[in-house]
This record gives structure tokens, C-alpha cells and sequence, in this order.
DNA sequence: CAGTGGTCTAGACCACAAC
DNA sequence: TTGTGGTCTAGACCACTGC
């Protein structure tokens, strides 16, 4: 059995996106729904909440749900998501260059990512190809407590789905940090740089549902390619 | 009186950062939290919840609630936050230069704040200096329907501040988009570029709390000076 | 005033982890 | 089996909006 309030959330982003309720009207209000799904108050107000979470509504007490028409064209940056989810959603045209799958020691990345004494690291690097543009240069170091294998298959489809489907781990939450840099002699060499002098880079360390530690991250853009759409609301001190 | 959730929530953050219960360490049940606080478990559910969103704790199932120890040093530039409140956090030296205020009808932003036919836009320009150095050129435009007046003083503090407290408005939700540009003539004529040929440009859109838009701004950063941190968790689809 | 969303309660049942 | 967090319920009271 489903989650409901998922469901009630699912069924809502539908009718909102099909102009059910067009943007800066009201949902139905949170006791019509009740009925409407059959449930709780509760369990409707989870799905709202989800809902204004994401940007789809904004509530306002003593008035109700207003539907807003921002999030329609903003493709997600945020969150956790491969690279391969972020294409399909985009429906670009896309390519993925293995360039090096290798096991390393070095002792900087080793330390971030601390495997047990004997254990290794994996070294991924793959260059993201839009349009025909060398335009993303992914470096991955996978712990290889957690990832035993690392087959060339895999790095050309989706590492993630291996990860999450076939060595059944749960990936559960991130730290990202964005920062701009010197391109590397690297990022000259693997991307179309084109002049850029400069290289937005997502620095990632990714936990896994235990709370280890298993992949550090850098994804490197080339600067006028990079996009981050962010939905934030105002908290009171 | 004061929210349940949020007094807990409060407490449980100030007892974390105090290492009460230090990193990967688990935080009491919620049934003990429950007779602690004695209050009901949804209520304690709220305040973990947020602890979670926020990055202090992660919640798995049949075991408990985790300490997390990031966001020790990661100083938020995400969610909707003023200069001024984050150059407090930081304990940073920094200087505002109010470079600009007046009062304009240039088509492209009036298309986008669409004030009431008859009234205006302010346009603020103010450089911010953090260290000696002018790092950030901040270029907003505020409905003159919600801002009727805007003194150099105001601009010289925190319009935030001006516009909450003394106006009475709420700032609800902001859409916020990260790109990276050339530097504008205003970009190289305002900032300390030292030669770098790129800018980092915050966009944002901020809405009042009747989702009306009442602020479009630019917050244009020197490359090496930028940073934005984000704590993220896994959606399945 | 009636209707809205926001908070809080006390209880139930479930899925999962650890022993 | 026990204890954990995850979902769901039915009801209560409150603060706010709009008439």
C-alpha cells in the first residue's frame, strides 16, 4: 500500500500542472479535501505542506492554498539527482565519455572519505557531453567498502542506479557546496572551454541511510552552461 | 505563548551545538522526548523534523535519531536572508556604499514587478565591502506600491529591516536563480575585479505574504569570493 | 460571524532494527 | 520480542481573513 499522503501529493502536482486549479487561485480548502480523499486533516495538511515545500502553493491563514506559477520552467539543480535523471527530465540530447575508472590512494581524497585499513577508493572520471559540448567534467571517488565493483558498463549508464538497484544502498542525504575555480590543465584538456576562465564546481559528499560517508564528488561546468534554481522561504529569528 | 515545537526545536539545536549529544551519537527516542518535554509525540515529530530539514540530525527507522557534525562551519547563504543578518553571522568587517536610489520606468524591470499602472520603481544600488575589498555589487528594485518611501539611511542599514518592521510586511517566498556572467562596465567600475572575468549573479524574485511580487534584485558576486552551501536529501521518484 | 489554516493531543497500527 | 521511527486518525482549540 502506497503512502497517502503521497498520493494525495502526486495527484495534486498532476492537477495543478493540467490547469486544474490555475496559478494565484485557491486549492480547495484543507476540510474539502478531507472529504474529497477520504482521510484526515492531517494527512491532507502533509501533502500540502509538501506541496509548498516544493513551490507549487503558498498558504496564507484565514485564506487558503494559493496555486503558484513559478516552478514550471525551472529544471532542478537542487536536491540530489544523477546526472542521467537531470537529462531525461531536461530531454536534451546527451553523452557520457568514460574517461578513467581506476582504484587510488591518494591520501587527500582517502582522508575525506576514510575506508576501512585495507580497502580502497574508486576513481571515476567521466566527461557530460550536451549537444554536442564537452561541457561537464565529473570526478567521483566511490569508497569501495560500499562499492565493491565498478564495471565501465556502469559508469557509462548510471552509477547511481547500480548503486541503488543492483547493490541495493540507500542514498539518503548530501552536502553541496558551490564554488567558482581556475580551471585545472584537466578541465582545459577534457572540456570545450572555449575561453572560459573560469569553472563553476558542486562539491559533494554523499551519506549514505546509515550515515556513512561513501562518494565525494566534484562536477565541474563550464560557467555560462551552469544553472541553480532554489525555492526558499523567508524564516523568522 | 511561544510554539511547542519550535521552543523544543530550539533547545535540542542549542544542546547539540553544546556537544549534549555529539556527532553520530543518537539523540533520545521520542518517547523519551515526549515525557522530557511533556508534550505529545506529533509535537516532538515537528521539532525533529525540522532538525533534519535543517541538517543537525538524520532519522532512520528501528534505530533513532543520528547527530550529524556538518553544518558546524556552513554559514547559510540559502533560504532569504539580508546582507546585513548574514555579515552578523559571519562576524565579518563589512562597509555598505550606497551607490544609487531612485526612481525609474525602464520597461524590461516594470514588465516584471507590474506595479499599478500610475506608481514607480525604486532602484537601489549599493556595493558591499567585506574585508577593504568590494566584493558585491547588490542591485534591487522594490514596488513603489508597497515601498512608498526609501531614505539613504534605510539603504545604508537594511531594508529588510525597514521593510518588516516598520512597514509591516511580510516577506514570504523568493525564487532565486544562480548564474554565472560577464562583468558588466558597472560591474568593472564598481567592484574590486582584479582581473577576473566572470561575476556571479544571485537573481532573485521575492514575494510578500499575499504572494504578491514586490522585490526583483541582482546580487553580483566576485568569482573567488562566492560560496553557497546546501544540505540536500534523496527523492525517489 | 463563519471559514480558513496552524498547533496540539492521545491513541492506533505499521515497518524496521537489534537482540 | 522489544523498541524505534513512519503513517494515519478524530477531535480540540487557536489566530487570522472576509463579510
Amino acid at each position: 500500500m502506497k503512502k497517502k499522503y503521497l498520493t494525495i501529493y502526486d495527484d495534486l502536482v498532476k492537477k495543478i500542472q493540467s490547469d486544474v486549479w490555475p496559478a494565484s487561485t485557491l486549492l480547495p480548502s484543507e476540510n474539502e479535501l478531507t472529504t474529497e480523499y477520504d482521510t484526515s486533516r492531517e494527512t491532507i495538511r502533509k501533502a500540502l505542506n509538501l506541496l509548498a515545500q516544493n513551490g507549487y502553493i503558498h498558504k496564507i491563514r484565514g485564506k487558503g492554498s494559493v496555486v503558484l506559477d513559478i516552478n514550471k520552467f525551472s529544471f532542478p539543480v537542487s536536491g540530489i539527482v544523477s546526472f542521467k535523471e537531470l537529462a531525461q527530465q531536461m530531454n536534451q540530447t546527451s553523452e557520457t565519455i568514460v574517461e578513467e575508472i581506476s582504484v587510488i590512494e591518494d591520501k587527500a581524497v582517502t582522508d575525506k572519505l576514510q575506508p576501512s585499513e585495507q580497502s580502497q577508493i574508486w576513481k571515476v572520471v567521466r566527461i557530460r557531453e550536451i549537444s554536442g559540448e564537452k561541457i561537464i567534467l565529473d570526478k567521483d571517488f566511490f569508497n569501495a567498502d560500499y562499492v565493491p565493483i565498478l564495471s565501465k558498463e556502469t559508469c557509462q549508464n548510471s552509477i547511481y542506479e547500480y548503486i541503488e538497484n543492483d547493490l541495493g544502498l540507500t542514498i539518503a542525504y548530501a552536502e553541496k557546496e558551490i564554488v567558482v575555480e581556475e580551471p585545472t590543465q584537466e578541465d582545459r584538456e577534457c572540456l570545450d572551454l572555449e575561453g572560459h576562465s573560469n569553472v563553476v564546481v558542486i562539491k559533494s559528499h554523499v551519506y549514505l541511510e546509515d550515515t556513512s560517508l561513501f562518494q565525494y564528488s566534484e562536477s565541474r561546468h563550464r560557467p555560462d552552461k551552469f544553472r541553480f534554481v532554489d525555492f526558499a522561504r523567508r524564516v523568522k529569528n
